[in-house]
DNA sequence: TTTGCTATATATAACTC
DNA sequence: TGAGTTATATATAGCAA
Protein backbone atom coordinates (compact mmCIF):
# COMPACT_ATOMS: atom_id res chain seq x y z
CA UNK A 1 0.00 0.00 0.00
CA UNK A 2 2.95 2.31 1.09
CA UNK A 3 4.02 4.01 -2.50
CA UNK A 4 7.48 2.71 -4.16
CA UNK A 5 9.99 4.20 -2.81
CA UNK A 6 11.42 7.09 -5.42
CA UNK A 7 15.15 6.38 -4.42
CA UNK A 8 15.56 2.37 -4.43
CA UNK A 9 19.29 2.94 -4.03
CA UNK A 10 18.83 3.28 -0.42
CA UNK A 11 17.25 -0.13 0.56
CA UNK A 12 14.98 1.53 3.33
CA UNK A 13 15.33 2.17 6.88
CA UNK A 14 15.37 -0.61 9.53
CA UNK A 15 16.72 -3.53 10.08
CA UNK A 16 18.47 -5.21 6.70
CA UNK A 17 19.69 -8.71 6.03
CA UNK A 18 23.79 -9.43 6.13
CA UNK A 19 25.35 -13.00 5.93
CA UNK A 20 26.70 -14.07 9.05
CA UNK A 21 30.36 -14.46 8.53
CA UNK A 22 33.51 -12.32 9.82
CA UNK A 23 32.38 -8.48 9.55
CA UNK A 24 35.11 -6.94 7.78
CA UNK A 25 35.33 -3.47 8.47
CA UNK A 26 36.68 -3.33 12.55
CA UNK A 27 34.36 -0.21 13.04
CA UNK A 28 31.09 -2.42 12.26
CA UNK A 29 32.59 -5.36 14.65
CA UNK A 30 32.92 -3.74 17.54
CA UNK A 31 29.12 -2.46 17.45
CA UNK A 32 27.96 -5.57 16.55
CA UNK A 33 29.85 -7.57 19.21
CA UNK A 34 28.52 -4.70 22.00
CA UNK A 35 24.96 -4.59 20.81
CA UNK A 36 25.01 -8.99 20.44
CA UNK A 37 26.61 -9.32 23.37
CA UNK A 38 24.54 -7.13 25.69
CA UNK A 39 21.50 -9.57 23.52
CA UNK A 40 23.16 -12.44 24.77
CA UNK A 41 23.25 -11.39 28.17
CA UNK A 42 19.70 -10.75 28.33
CA UNK A 43 18.69 -13.74 26.03
CA UNK A 44 20.64 -15.63 29.46
CA UNK A 45 19.07 -14.12 32.39
CA UNK A 46 16.06 -14.40 30.69
CA UNK A 47 16.59 -18.54 30.58
CA UNK A 48 17.81 -18.73 34.08
CA UNK A 49 14.44 -16.79 35.29
CA UNK A 50 12.04 -19.17 33.00
CA UNK A 51 13.89 -22.73 33.40
CA UNK A 52 15.66 -22.24 37.25
CA UNK A 53 18.54 -22.67 35.19
CA UNK A 54 22.00 -21.90 35.95
CA UNK A 55 24.65 -20.41 33.16
CA UNK A 56 27.41 -18.67 33.16
CA UNK A 57 28.98 -16.95 30.12
CA UNK A 58 32.67 -15.82 29.69
CA UNK A 59 33.27 -13.78 26.34
CA UNK A 60 36.27 -11.90 25.35
CA UNK A 61 36.19 -9.37 22.49
CA UNK A 62 38.51 -8.70 19.84
CA UNK A 63 41.40 -6.74 21.68
CA UNK A 64 40.69 -9.01 24.68
CA UNK A 65 38.85 -7.15 27.48
CA UNK A 66 35.85 -9.48 29.17
CA UNK A 67 32.83 -9.18 29.82
CA UNK A 68 30.89 -11.80 31.86
CA UNK A 69 27.30 -13.05 32.73
CA UNK A 70 26.77 -15.54 35.67
CA UNK A 71 23.25 -16.31 37.35
CA UNK A 72 23.23 -16.90 40.69
CA UNK A 73 27.38 -16.32 40.44
CA UNK A 74 29.97 -16.79 37.81
CA UNK A 75 32.38 -18.34 40.15
CA UNK A 76 29.78 -21.00 41.22
CA UNK A 77 28.98 -21.57 38.06
CA UNK A 78 32.92 -22.37 37.25
CA UNK A 79 33.31 -24.69 40.42
CA UNK A 80 30.35 -26.46 38.90
CA UNK A 81 31.83 -27.42 35.96
CA UNK A 82 35.56 -27.32 36.92
CA UNK A 83 34.87 -29.89 39.68
CA UNK A 84 32.54 -32.02 37.35
CA UNK A 85 29.45 -31.94 40.11
CA UNK A 86 25.82 -30.51 39.34
CA UNK A 87 25.06 -27.61 41.47
CA UNK A 88 22.72 -30.06 43.43
CA UNK A 89 25.90 -31.64 44.82
CA UNK A 90 27.92 -28.59 45.46
CA UNK A 91 26.18 -26.57 48.57
CA UNK A 92 27.62 -26.53 51.90
CA UNK A 93 27.14 -29.42 54.74
CA UNK A 94 24.01 -28.06 56.20
CA UNK A 95 22.91 -26.00 53.55
CA UNK A 96 21.59 -26.86 49.94
CA UNK A 97 20.79 -24.70 46.82
CA UNK A 98 22.79 -21.73 44.96
CA UNK A 99 21.10 -19.14 48.08
CA UNK A 100 23.50 -20.74 50.35
CA UNK A 101 26.50 -20.85 48.43
CA UNK A 102 29.14 -19.47 50.55
CA UNK A 103 31.26 -17.24 47.64
CA UNK A 104 34.60 -17.11 50.28
CA UNK A 105 35.16 -20.69 49.79
CA UNK A 106 34.66 -20.95 45.97
CA UNK A 107 35.88 -18.10 44.28
CA UNK A 108 37.45 -20.31 41.48
CA UNK A 109 39.46 -17.88 39.73
CA UNK A 110 41.34 -17.53 43.18
CA UNK A 111 41.66 -20.48 44.34
CA UNK A 112 43.00 -21.93 40.42
CA UNK A 113 45.58 -19.41 40.68
CA UNK A 114 46.35 -20.34 44.48
CA UNK A 115 46.75 -23.71 43.52
CA UNK A 116 48.69 -23.37 40.58
CA UNK A 117 51.20 -21.95 42.94
CA UNK A 118 51.48 -24.78 45.10
CA UNK A 119 51.97 -26.86 41.90
CA UNK A 120 54.89 -24.58 40.70
CA UNK A 121 56.35 -24.82 44.44
CA UNK A 122 56.31 -28.65 44.26
CA UNK A 123 57.90 -28.53 41.11
CA UNK A 124 60.94 -26.45 42.15
CA UNK A 125 61.17 -28.95 44.81
CA UNK A 126 61.48 -31.68 42.40
CA UNK A 127 58.51 -33.99 44.25
CA UNK A 128 56.99 -35.81 41.56
CA UNK A 129 53.48 -37.55 43.61
CA UNK A 130 51.07 -38.75 41.01
CA UNK A 131 49.09 -35.49 40.86
CA UNK A 132 52.10 -33.61 39.95
CA UNK A 133 53.05 -35.72 37.55
CA UNK A 134 49.97 -35.51 35.41
CA UNK A 135 50.82 -32.06 34.87
CA UNK A 136 54.41 -31.36 35.08
CA UNK A 137 55.27 -34.65 33.11
CA UNK A 138 54.20 -33.05 29.81
CA UNK A 139 57.09 -31.60 28.48
CA UNK A 140 58.54 -29.91 31.86
CA UNK A 141 57.38 -26.32 29.79
CA UNK A 142 54.54 -24.33 32.25
CA UNK A 143 53.82 -21.64 29.73
CA UNK A 144 51.84 -20.48 32.83
CA UNK A 145 55.37 -20.52 34.81
CA UNK A 146 55.15 -16.94 36.07
CA UNK A 147 54.79 -15.37 39.35
CA UNK A 148 52.46 -12.64 38.52
CA UNK A 149 49.37 -14.87 39.61
CA UNK A 150 50.17 -13.46 43.40
CA UNK A 151 49.81 -9.73 42.84
CA UNK A 152 46.19 -10.22 40.78
CA UNK A 153 43.18 -8.47 42.39
CA UNK A 154 39.98 -10.30 41.78
CA UNK A 155 37.53 -7.27 41.52
CA UNK A 156 39.94 -6.12 38.54
CA UNK A 157 39.80 -8.89 36.53
CA UNK A 158 36.05 -10.01 36.34
CA UNK A 159 33.17 -8.48 35.56
CA UNK A 160 29.95 -9.74 36.70
CA UNK A 161 26.44 -9.11 35.44
CA UNK A 162 23.64 -10.03 36.96
CA UNK A 163 20.33 -10.63 35.61
CA UNK A 164 18.43 -8.27 37.70
CA UNK A 165 19.78 -5.52 34.99
CA UNK A 166 17.11 -5.99 33.05
CA UNK B 1 -8.21 -10.11 4.53
CA UNK B 2 -8.34 -13.40 6.46
CA UNK B 3 -11.89 -14.48 8.05
CA UNK B 4 -12.32 -14.06 11.53
CA UNK B 5 -11.76 -17.19 13.47
CA UNK B 6 -15.20 -18.58 14.22
CA UNK B 7 -12.91 -20.06 17.54
CA UNK B 8 -11.81 -17.38 19.13
CA UNK B 9 -11.13 -19.47 22.21
CA UNK B 10 -8.26 -20.22 20.51
CA UNK B 11 -5.52 -17.31 20.41
CA UNK B 12 -4.70 -18.37 16.62
CA UNK B 13 -1.49 -20.34 15.66
CA UNK B 14 1.81 -18.79 16.10
CA UNK B 15 3.98 -17.29 18.54
CA UNK B 16 2.42 -15.55 21.69
CA UNK B 17 3.52 -13.31 23.82
CA UNK B 18 4.66 -14.69 27.25
CA UNK B 19 5.68 -13.01 30.35
CA UNK B 20 9.41 -13.42 31.47
CA UNK B 21 8.81 -15.26 34.44
CA UNK B 22 9.48 -18.91 35.88
CA UNK B 23 7.22 -21.00 33.75
CA UNK B 24 5.60 -23.22 36.66
CA UNK B 25 4.34 -26.29 34.39
CA UNK B 26 7.34 -28.53 34.60
CA UNK B 27 7.37 -29.78 30.78
CA UNK B 28 7.36 -26.40 29.60
CA UNK B 29 10.39 -25.54 31.60
CA UNK B 30 11.85 -28.31 29.98
CA UNK B 31 10.88 -27.51 26.38
CA UNK B 32 11.95 -23.99 26.68
CA UNK B 33 14.85 -24.80 28.13
CA UNK B 34 16.21 -26.94 25.43
CA UNK B 35 15.08 -24.89 22.28
CA UNK B 36 16.24 -21.45 24.05
CA UNK B 37 19.62 -22.89 25.12
CA UNK B 38 20.06 -24.10 21.20
CA UNK B 39 19.09 -20.56 20.68
CA UNK B 40 21.51 -19.55 22.82
CA UNK B 41 24.71 -21.35 21.46
CA UNK B 42 23.73 -20.07 17.85
CA UNK B 43 23.62 -16.83 18.54
CA UNK B 44 27.14 -17.15 20.54
CA UNK B 45 28.80 -18.20 17.68
CA UNK B 46 27.47 -16.32 15.24
CA UNK B 47 29.57 -13.56 17.22
CA UNK B 48 32.21 -15.64 17.64
CA UNK B 49 32.38 -15.58 13.69
CA UNK B 50 31.44 -11.93 13.10
CA UNK B 51 33.29 -10.51 15.53
CA UNK B 52 36.89 -12.38 16.34
CA UNK B 53 35.22 -12.61 19.87
CA UNK B 54 35.85 -15.78 21.95
CA UNK B 55 33.06 -17.06 24.46
CA UNK B 56 32.41 -19.65 26.30
CA UNK B 57 29.02 -21.02 28.08
CA UNK B 58 28.34 -23.20 30.87
CA UNK B 59 24.66 -23.82 31.45
CA UNK B 60 23.20 -26.61 33.98
CA UNK B 61 19.89 -27.63 33.38
CA UNK B 62 17.35 -28.01 36.64
CA UNK B 63 18.27 -31.33 36.73
CA UNK B 64 21.74 -30.26 36.73
CA UNK B 65 23.23 -31.71 33.52
CA UNK B 66 25.32 -29.38 32.29
CA UNK B 67 25.82 -28.00 28.28
CA UNK B 68 28.38 -26.34 27.18
CA UNK B 69 29.59 -24.06 24.37
CA UNK B 70 33.52 -22.79 24.15
CA UNK B 71 35.21 -21.35 20.93
CA UNK B 72 37.47 -21.53 20.05
CA UNK B 73 37.64 -24.43 23.01
CA UNK B 74 36.26 -23.77 26.31
CA UNK B 75 38.98 -24.67 28.63
CA UNK B 76 40.88 -22.27 26.69
CA UNK B 77 38.68 -19.60 27.36
CA UNK B 78 38.06 -20.75 30.98
CA UNK B 79 42.06 -20.38 31.16
CA UNK B 80 41.63 -17.23 30.23
CA UNK B 81 39.49 -16.06 32.93
CA UNK B 82 40.87 -17.88 35.52
CA UNK B 83 44.56 -16.79 34.77
CA UNK B 84 43.06 -13.02 34.34
CA UNK B 85 44.89 -12.92 30.93
CA UNK B 86 43.89 -11.73 27.71
CA UNK B 87 43.43 -14.25 25.05
CA UNK B 88 46.25 -12.29 23.26
CA UNK B 89 48.72 -12.93 25.92
CA UNK B 90 47.78 -16.98 26.27
CA UNK B 91 50.23 -17.96 24.11
CA UNK B 92 52.93 -21.01 23.73
CA UNK B 93 56.31 -19.34 23.38
CA UNK B 94 56.76 -19.38 19.66
CA UNK B 95 53.25 -19.23 18.69
CA UNK B 96 50.23 -16.87 18.66
CA UNK B 97 46.74 -17.06 18.05
CA UNK B 98 44.23 -19.17 19.26
CA UNK B 99 44.93 -21.76 16.56
CA UNK B 100 48.06 -22.69 18.37
CA UNK B 101 46.69 -23.65 21.87
CA UNK B 102 47.78 -26.83 23.09
CA UNK B 103 45.55 -28.75 24.69
CA UNK B 104 47.51 -30.99 26.47
CA UNK B 105 48.61 -27.92 28.55
CA UNK B 106 45.67 -25.55 28.74
CA UNK B 107 42.86 -28.60 29.87
CA UNK B 108 41.63 -25.92 32.80
CA UNK B 109 39.48 -28.56 34.61
CA UNK B 110 42.08 -31.32 34.95
CA UNK B 111 44.61 -28.70 35.87
CA UNK B 112 42.05 -27.29 38.34
CA UNK B 113 41.74 -30.84 40.29
CA UNK B 114 45.05 -31.79 40.10
CA UNK B 115 45.67 -28.24 41.70
CA UNK B 116 43.15 -29.22 44.20
CA UNK B 117 45.11 -32.49 45.24
CA UNK B 118 48.25 -31.19 45.82
CA UNK B 119 46.80 -28.19 48.20
CA UNK B 120 44.96 -31.07 49.77
CA UNK B 121 48.59 -32.75 50.05
CA UNK B 122 49.88 -29.88 51.40
CA UNK B 123 47.33 -29.86 54.14
CA UNK B 124 47.74 -33.50 55.25
CA UNK B 125 51.47 -32.29 55.91
CA UNK B 126 50.83 -30.07 57.90
CA UNK B 127 52.32 -26.83 55.54
CA UNK B 128 51.66 -23.04 56.02
CA UNK B 129 52.95 -21.75 53.07
CA UNK B 130 51.54 -18.59 51.54
CA UNK B 131 50.19 -19.83 48.95
CA UNK B 132 48.03 -22.45 50.94
CA UNK B 133 46.80 -20.34 53.64
CA UNK B 134 45.44 -18.16 51.26
CA UNK B 135 42.41 -20.83 50.64
CA UNK B 136 42.97 -23.56 53.86
CA UNK B 137 43.57 -20.60 56.23
CA UNK B 138 39.89 -20.07 55.58
CA UNK B 139 38.08 -21.90 58.61
CA UNK B 140 40.25 -25.52 58.35
CA UNK B 141 36.59 -26.87 56.55
CA UNK B 142 37.01 -27.62 52.74
CA UNK B 143 33.74 -28.80 50.76
CA UNK B 144 35.34 -29.93 47.93
CA UNK B 145 37.72 -31.92 50.81
CA UNK B 146 37.48 -35.32 49.33
CA UNK B 147 39.27 -38.08 47.48
CA UNK B 148 36.83 -38.16 44.51
CA UNK B 149 38.17 -36.24 41.70
CA UNK B 150 41.25 -38.50 41.16
CA UNK B 151 39.06 -41.14 39.42
CA UNK B 152 37.09 -38.73 37.15
CA UNK B 153 37.45 -38.59 33.61
CA UNK B 154 37.24 -35.73 31.68
CA UNK B 155 35.23 -37.10 28.81
CA UNK B 156 32.39 -38.11 31.32
CA UNK B 157 32.06 -34.27 32.69
CA UNK B 158 32.01 -32.18 29.92
CA UNK B 159 30.23 -31.88 26.48
CA UNK B 160 31.16 -29.55 24.61
CA UNK B 161 29.50 -28.06 21.44
CA UNK B 162 31.40 -26.51 18.92
CA UNK B 163 29.80 -23.86 16.73
CA UNK B 164 30.46 -25.47 13.40
CA UNK B 165 27.47 -27.90 14.33
CA UNK B 166 25.42 -25.20 12.34
C1' DT C 1 32.32 6.03 22.75
C1' DT C 2 26.92 5.20 23.91
C1' DT C 3 21.88 5.78 22.88
C1' DG C 4 17.67 5.73 20.29
C1' DC C 5 15.18 4.99 16.08
C1' DT C 6 12.76 2.38 12.38
C1' DA C 7 11.71 -1.50 9.61
C1' DT C 8 12.73 -5.90 8.95
C1' DA C 9 15.10 -10.45 9.89
C1' DT C 10 14.99 -13.83 13.07
C1' DA C 11 13.66 -16.49 17.27
C1' DT C 12 10.30 -19.00 19.31
C1' DA C 13 5.25 -20.50 21.83
C1' DA C 14 2.05 -23.55 21.07
C1' DC C 15 0.83 -27.05 18.27
C1' DT C 16 1.29 -31.46 15.32
C1' DC C 17 3.44 -35.73 13.84
C1' DT D 1 10.07 -38.31 22.84
C1' DG D 2 12.24 -35.20 19.14
C1' DA D 3 11.65 -32.79 14.84
C1' DG D 4 8.71 -29.68 11.93
C1' DT D 5 4.93 -25.81 11.33
C1' DT D 6 2.85 -21.27 11.74
C1' DA D 7 2.24 -16.84 13.14
C1' DT D 8 3.83 -13.51 15.92
C1' DA D 9 7.06 -11.43 19.48
C1' DT D 10 11.46 -9.86 19.68
C1' DA D 11 16.29 -8.76 18.23
C1' DT D 12 18.97 -5.99 15.57
C1' DA D 13 21.36 -3.44 10.94
C1' DG D 14 22.05 0.77 9.52
C1' DC D 15 21.49 5.41 10.42
C1' DA D 16 21.34 9.67 13.32
C1' DA D 17 22.23 12.60 17.36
Amino acid sequence: MAPISPTPSKPSLGRRRIAIRRRENIEERRVTFTKRRTGLFEKAAEICLMCDAKIAILTFSEGGKDFCFGNPDIDYILDCYLMGRSPAEICLPGGCGCGEYDHTLGESKQLYQVALRGLERDKGEGKTTAAAHMVAGQDGGFWWDRSVVDDLSLEELSSTMTPSRR
